[in-house]
DNA sequence: GCATGATCATGC
DNA sequence: GCATGATCATGC
């Protein structure tokens, strides 16, 4: 019998979830009900399973047992390992309410403290009724990763009360993120306290990197995977936050070249690689931040934070633009912006980290955390909706050049950098023959596939807007 | 074998 | 000098 009021009641009804489906699991004919709007798994495992009625109350789900259930997607990678679909979405952030809150105080945390987590895997092809479920449990923050969360939601506190809300960004913190919820449509949209313009509704979100963490931390690999920045949680009393700690240090290694670098940390990379700086600093990174090189950077990973390495000349100038993995042209035709990956990075947190051509060689000269600023995630939009309907039309190929040598090259109709300002498409693959499926018949070639391609953040723009600001 | 994080090479 | 199409070394 299940005890409503007891959290360990109610996680150990839970975890006889684990290998079952929701069809299967409850005592329901589910051929009576259909099923399939968004937010309809949650709200079947609610009613079905647990018994009690869906609501959107300000109280954890299990009020008495102060637990509140989440059902999240996996994915599985080619080598077994469990992902998090998504990002996880808790409650909407009441913009009118939240600058008037403490963080102990707050809805968020009254709601989300303590978290009965249920994931199960998602497959296109199946009714949400026979997604298997494969873990389940519950969560508490770690200290140390509560401080982060704490400070990422004074972040968004913050820009609330400064005006901002409709500039907020998931790139603006590091585990806790703003994410936006619901159409895109004006009704959508909310006021704000403290700023006229009317600004997209959001909600409290676990950022996908983090939500990893916590599967792999269920799934007991963590130790196995992952090393950690910051070893003492009370080093976050001190510092501000992973920003100011990653800078400072970094900051003794300014001015050193990148040979001076690898060789004081014995790295051996072939100079001639085209990620030989990239290497370098990623190696780097972790022999500073004291974590083992066959490890991966535990903070990072949580905050999805987007690493580059970028060389600048003498006279400012960035060489080269800054590239992205390739896209998927079917993926692009089927999504909406709003679902989609490219809407999701100009949301994240970048960290660049520069070399400066001195003359003779490249010095390492500073790092920098980034994120887009408002205005400039809509110019990424427009290039996004321009690249979908090239990819729509099948028009990509707008003609043929020949160079001196007699080797032909295609001239594309994808946006170019000289068509914006921020953000750009460009091939990406192994040779122009390295390509990925189309949905939409290419007409110049009449080809189902085509060179893959991706999209790139333009070098004046970076050299602008982050390298000398 | 391919994704990734980049740089190369040509021509205007 | 710069835009653009193409390509490379590495690691998993």
């Amino acid at each position: 019998m299940l005890d409503t009021t007891s959290a360990d009641s109610i996680i150990e009804f839970a975890k006889k979830l684990k290998g079952k489906t929701l069809r299967t699991a409850c005592d329901v004919d589910f051929d009576e009900f259909k099923i399939n709007d968004k937010g309809g798994y949650g709200k079947t495992a609610e009613k079905y399973y647990f018994n009690y009625e869906p609501n959107s109350d300000a109280e954890p789900d299990f009020k008495e047992a102060g637990l509140e259930l989440k059902c999240s997607p996996l994915k599985t990678l080619k080598n077994g390992d469990f992902r998090s679909k998504e990002r996880l979405v808790l409650n909407i952030i009441n913009y009118l309410q939240v600058h008037k809150e403490d963080f102990e105080s707050s809805s968020f945390w009254k709601k989300n403290a303590h978290l009965l987590l249920v994931f199960y895997l998602h497959d296109r092809d199946l009714n949400l009724l026979d997604y298997i479920i494969k873990l389940v449990d519950d969560w508490k923050y770690p200290s140390e990763d509560l401080k982060i969360i704490k400070h990422d939601w004074e972040t968004i506190n913050q820009k609330i009360k400064e005006g901002k809300a409709h500039e907020l960004s998931e790139g603006d913190t590091f585990y806790l993120g703003a994410c936006t919820k619901g159409s895109t449509a004006l009704k959508s949209f909310r006021e704000q306290p403290f700023g006229k313009e009317k600004a997209k509704q959001r909600a409290y979100s676990l950022k996908q990197g983090y939500v990893n963490h916590i599967i792999a931390s269920i799934a007991q690999e963590e130790t196995a995977v992952y090393g950690k920045i910051i070893e003492r949680p009370e080093v976050l009393d001190i510092v501000q936050s992973i920003e100011e700690i990653v800078i400072s240090k970094f900051q003794p290694f300014y001015g050193k070249s990148a040979e001076e670098i690898a060789e004081k940390f014995d790295l051996h990379f072939n100079p001639k690689a085209k990620n030989y700086f990239a290497s370098i600093t990623n190696a780097v990174l972790k022999a500073i931040l004291g974590i083992e090189q066959d490890k991966t950077i535990e903070e990072f990973e949580k905050a999805d934070i987007q690493v580059k390495t970028i060389r600048v000349e003498k006279n400012n100038r960035i060489e080269q633009s800054v590239s992205f993995p390739a896209f998927d042209f079917i993926q692009i035709y089927n999504e909406s912006w709003r679902e989609s990956e490219l809407k999701d990075l100009t949301e994240k947190k970048f960290l660049f980290l520069f070399f400066k051509n001195n003359g003779n060689e490249y010095v390492f000269d500073k790092v920098k955390f980034w994120n887009m600023p408002f205005a400039d995630r809509n110019e990424v939009r427009k290039v996004w909706l321009r690249t979908k309907k090239i990819i729509q039309t099948g028009e990509i190929v707008k003609g043929y050049k020949t160079d001196k040598n007699g080797k032909i090259s295609r001239q594309l109709n994808f946006p170019k950098k000289t068509e914006n300002n921020v953000w750009h498409v460009r091939p990406h693959g192994q040779t122009a023959l390295d390509t990925k499926p189309l949905p939409v018949m290419e007409k110049e070639t009449k080809e189902m596939s085509f060179t893959k391609q991706c999209f790139w953040m333009n070098w004046d723009y970076l050299r602008d807007e982050i390298y000398l600001k």
